[in-house]
DNA sequence: TTGCCTTATTGACGCAGGTCAACCCCCGCC
DNA sequence: GGCGGGGGTTGACCTGCGTCAATAAGGCAA
């Protein structure tokens, strides 16, 4: 596996043309450089990479195709998905800016899954075998990261436990309120949205079909839990919400 | 953090009395010594601490206990599960020998889940703090507890898949699959074990209820590809088994 | 603007699997 | 041996969500 540890191989002049660096990011207390000091981040700016955003529709990257990355979303909401053996898709998450997407790779040198933009987006690309190096010399950052991989496994038990059992009406609830929770966690509004996912998506990510997904978002807005009007969303109960989320 | 490295500490004289090293075990092959070299696990080997086995029903963590260690089974199953707000249990993994359990409780320094035997069981306890020191100056270590996680994630991934759409017959025919191609890696047989979970737990793992966790074995048996007798299975075939698992 | 295509909504109906209930079997214990 | 209790099986019935179908509402190109 080949590194591109200097990344004026690609951009001559400057540093990169599409952000600055990990130092000037809004999102770097969400995002890899978390728990970092600022000589630490400087290093770790050096390995990472900014290309051109990605268009609506675009991949990052597609299952089973050799991993050497993961990427932190730096703009705009990318879907995960993997293809199961009789065809039917699968998505396995959505990305929001500063989170990080393809750690499923790492286990077997190949991606688990596929990624694709539901918007346009930015993201940053961090090659996996200088992210290693790195980590053994940074203990906050191997720290970091062992986290960050924790957390996706919680975060994938909890949705197992969301499609196990529960109600359509929990699943979606459950969605919506961690849709707000991560809004909020970028200093957004956590009661009005736009949702950068279709209705199939939403469904299959529920395991529902798009039609539940209707009904459930018209039930909701019938009880007063919530306004939508296509992908505008806005919580007027947010307590009602958390409570059908685990009815 | 206290970090007992040295285990004279607890056993005055013998480096342990359950089980000699990491080197003569034989899951070596399967465990954390996996892609170690004989001096590298010799090191690893130091701290990891072997206690006395878990009975039937014994809890080796709980959900939101202090996370302070991973855990590899040596023998028995394990099962993990966490309660949900409402009180649900939710079984989110089984654990059979070779396998690391725990990583989910790095994130956020305390465990997201909750570890029973299911039977008597033998762990071996790594303490973590100790393990990240090793990791940053054995890059074999790293890599490979790295994979670790990732491939817990690739897991969890496909049960969210098998929960999100199969019917009962798929996912109770992926399970045995994934029982069965468990026991052929620790070299046991593929077609003949018995199960050390209860149907209750397979129905909770699958989102299924027992009834019909029941009924689906019946069906199975009557169709000629399981024989069942309690707990004891025998794949009759297993080709059929495997179309199943995806349907 | 018109027209086309994709996405969303709503209704009618059917079915896989949940629920409830009865019963059996196995096994440990008195 | 008898008894009690937990785990497993089976049947009858019910329901939440899927399926199918028709219609509406955006979005984008020309």
């Amino acid at each position: 596996m080949k590194l591109i540890v200097d990344q004026s191989e690609d951009v001559p002049t400057a540093p990169s043309p599409y952000q600055a660096s990990c130092t000037t990011c809004r999102l770097s207390s969400l995002c890899l450089p978390l728990a970092l000091e600022a000589a630490e981040i400087d290093v770790l700016d050096r390995i990472v990479q900014r290309s051109k955003p990605l268009q609506k529709g675009q991949h990052l990257y597609r299952e089973s195709e050799h991993f050497q990355s993961v990427f932190a979303v730096r703009s705009g909401t990318l879907k995960a998905y993997r293809t199961t053996d009789n065809g039917r898709e699968q998505v396995t998450g959505f990305y929001f800016p500063g989170e990080i997407l393809g750690m499923d790779g790492i286990g077997n040198n190949r991606h688990a899954s596929s990624a694709k933009a539901l918007e346009t987006a930015a993201v940053c690309e961090i090659p996996f075998t200088a992210l290693e190096t790195l980590s053994a010399k940074m203990p906050h950052l191997q720290r970091h990261f062992f986290q960050l991989m924790s957390r996706e496994i919680a975060e994938d038990q909890q949705l197992i436990t969301l499609l196990s059992k529960s109600s359509a009406d929990a699943r979606i609830a459950a969605l919506l309120v961690s849709i707000s929770t991560r809004n909020a966690r970028r200093k957004l509004s956590a009661i009005r949205f736009r949702l950068s996912m279709s209705r199939v998506d939403i469904g299959n990510y529920l395991g529902l079909t798009v039609e539940t997904v209707s009904r459930v978002f018209s039930r909701m807005q019938k009880l007063g839990v919530l306004r939508v009007e296509n992908k505008e969303i806005e919580i007027l109960d947010r307590d009602a919400l958390v409570k059908m989320a685990d009815a």
